[in-house]
DNA sequence: TCAAAATGTAATATATATATTGCAAAAAGT
DNA sequence: ACTTTTTGCAATATATATATTACATTTTGA
């Protein structure tokens, strides 16, 4: 499912997926599938998400169901 | 590093590696080396830990420094 | 409107997470 | 002590995350 919430975060600070990307040493498509849900990331790369937009791992990546 | 919060949930849990991998889904190895810190896992398998074990990604996986 | 920036998408290539099998060492139970 | 269970480790195989390049579409701003 799509994630919304690293969107948001990202938007707060403003950022493009691109400069996301390249702050977290990533492509633009790998941010971009990610937020569209189509994509499994690795824990550091979560965790690399997370700090580069000052959010944890539950706030950007956790999901009840 | 070592993620030993994974290992205490599990034993917690009263659960072999072997036992945690077959819940989860994965073989025994994989849970050995993460626990031992030498794997960067995907979220889902994080997600699937998590939930055996009654934890969140940020009970688990957060390390701060 | 128009141009520029941002995002979606697709093909192929590469790196690495994970599986499989097997054996050795350590830990636990009796 | 001995047996069984658990864990570490290593080699090879496979699946998939991620990179690279390129182009199309959408969004934004002047």
């Amino acid at each position: 499912m799509k994630n919304i919430k690293i969107k948001v975060a990202r938007v707060e600070h403003d950022l493009s997926q691109a400069e996301l990307a390249k702050k977290v040493g990533v492509t633009r498509q790998t941010i971009g599938l990610i937020e569209q849900g189509k994509y499994n990331p690795s824990l550091q790369l979560c965790l690399s998400i997370c700090k580069t937009l000052g959010k944890t791992l539950d706030d950007l990546f956790w999901e009840e169901e």
